[in-house]
RNA sequence: GGCGUCGUGGCCAAGUGGUAAGGCAAGGGUCUGCAAAACCCUCACCACGGGUUCGAAUCCCGUCGACGCCUCCA
């Protein structure tokens, strides 16, 4: 039985889907401006892993992501650069996904935009309007009408007393209540917008994930994720819209993942504290920025500096490891032993899964990893043949993969393979005849190539890296 | 000011009532011509102060501190 946190009730429960076997999952995506930073890659992985789990647990997983394309800094951003709007917006929803897939993150089931969802958006508001949730005000927005909704702030654990609305937001003299939020908002002039019941104008930054969802999933879903300064206004909001429309509960999990922290604060465009997924994937594989997310619990914050990235790169080394073939010359294990590798390749499994299935809990998981790599390496120290080693390497190679580890081991150019060989050719002479100084030039100079050397009983191995 | 999350070894981090997983780093060792890799060994009483309990990192109260949200934000 998979549990998980839920930031509805702030409690772990037991995950049961609404359909048998099926869930239904739906994740904010990005606010398509410009580059996506590594904050945003921890989301992403984040509820890449999760998709991934819930598949190898036997789920079939429906994963909306959502690209908001119509909002305040696209068209800002769009002024600046003299560009259509929604060019600019798809030129960067291209973008995002090549990161994406950079990041071995799995494709969404499917990934709907605001602009292409414009009727829906504007039939949910006058269904919310004819049920008297919202309100079409003097200056041509629509508003929902918090008043009216008996459990808002159910999510974030607010009460509308409690905030102090206008204290920092600047109150709209045509709102009702202060903490009434736009579902339509009326154009400025030369703005972007959409014919709709109530003049032109586009929709209000939460409605779009609403309708979307209802387009994509229907009216009720499993999970709704995203990072968890979402959980307000964002989330709220889009529980308010979604119940009051539909009458039924939206979403029965909310799951959020904790903010990936640079210098002690929370990575973020405003705070212009930025490290771009291009730049990171420039000096560091895709790997280590998921073994970086799951290092860590995916609801804590994620120290992202040097000293945690060189950590989960030499992990990650350590994995890989164990992946490599045996020794040449290696005589065999016992049946006993060989036995014995492959029990605690089931045993791995069983705890991996136990820790997973523990709200997700990856850094229990990898102990587990962690266990079979070691008897892996021992048993390969011991003698184990590729064939001996097979079952276990191939389990956590089955185990890596549900964290869409990709452990490739690094690769150089052919040509320069050739003159690698022969170099190695040319130390082992030297070697044989104890030259040791021009052996250990030679070493050096293969490391300045890239090349990692390693001398054993059964001659001399290596590898780019 | 309000709401929420949290404070575990040099760093990252699991554990939420029975006497502290794992990874990285560091030190020692096996192997090696020397290395590298691998393997073995060593390395914490859990922010502070009270309390509950036979027993607390784990529950309660208080203090200090950090971070997030309350405005766009993954």
């Amino acid at each position: 039985m998979i549990r998980l946190y839920n930031t509805l009730t702030r409690k772990k429960e037991d995950f049961q889907t609404l359909e048998p076997n099926v869930v239904k999952m739906y994740v904010c995506g990005v606010t398509v401006y410009n580059d996506a930073h590594v904050g945003h890659a921890m989301s992403a992985i984040v509820f890449d892993i999760i998709r991934r789990y819930l598949e190898y647990r036997g789920y079939t997983v429906r994963h909306v992501m959502n690209y908001t394309d119509v909002d305040d800094k696209i068209i800002n951003r769009a002024n600046q650069l003299g560009e259509d709007p929604l060019k600019l917006s798809q030129r960067y929803i291209e973008d995002y996904a090549n990161d994406l897939k950079n990041l071995n993150v799995l494709p969404a089931t499917s990934n709907p935009q605001v602009s292409k969802t414009m009727p829906l958006i504007i039939e949910f508001i006058q269904g919310l309007i004819q049920k008297e949730a919202a309100y079409a005000a003097s200056n041509g927005d629509v508003y929902f009408s918090v008043a009216e909704d008996k459990d808002y702030g159910k999510l974030s654990g607010r009460k509308l007393d409690d905030m102090q609305a206008g204290a920092r937001i600047e109150v709209g003299e045509a709102k009702n209540h202060p903490m009434d939020f736009a579902l339509w908002k009326a154009a400025k002039p030369g703005e972007i917008s959409w014919d709709s019941p109530w003049g032109k104008g586009r929709p209000g930054w939460h409605i779009e994930c609403s309708a979307m969802n209802l387009a994509e999933l229907g009216e009720q879903i499993d999970i709704h994720g995203g990072g968890n300064d979402l959980i307000f206004p964002h989330h709220e909001n889009e529980i308010a819209q979604t119940e009051s429309y539909t009458g039924k509960q939206f979403s029965r999990y909310w799951i959020h993942n904790g903010m990936l922290q640079l210098g002690g604060e929370k990575m973020s465009k405003s705070l212009g504290n930025i490290v771009s997924i291009k730049d990171f994937l420039k000096t560091r594989d895709a790997d280590v920025m998921r073994m970086l997310v799951l290092m860590g619990s995916y609801r804590a914050p994620l120290i992202f500096n040097d000293e945690t990235q060189d950590a989960a790169e030499k992990s990650l080394e350590r994995i890989k490891s164990a992946l490599r073939p045996a020794s040449p010359s290696s005589s065999g294990l016992s049946a006993g032993s060989a036995a014995e590798l492959t029990a605690q390749a089931e045993a791995t499994r069983k705890s991996f899964v136990e820790a997973m299935d523990d709200d997700f809990n990856s850094p229990l998981a990898l102990a587990s990893l962690y266990e079979l790599v070691k008897a892996i390496n021992t048993a390969r120290d011991n003698g184990a043949t590729d064939s001996q080693l097979e079952p276990a390497q191939k389990m956590l190679r089955e185990l890596t993969g549900v964290f869409g580890l990709q452990l490739k081991e690094k690769t150089g150019s052919s040509e320069n393979e050739a003159k690698v060989i022969a170099l190695i050719a040319e130390r082992n002479e030297a070697r044989k005849q104890k030259q040791w100084a021009r052996s250990d030039e030679l070493r050096d100079q293969l490391k300045a190539m890239g090349v990692s050397i390693e001398d054993s009983k059964d001659g001399t191995t290596w590898r780019w890296g």
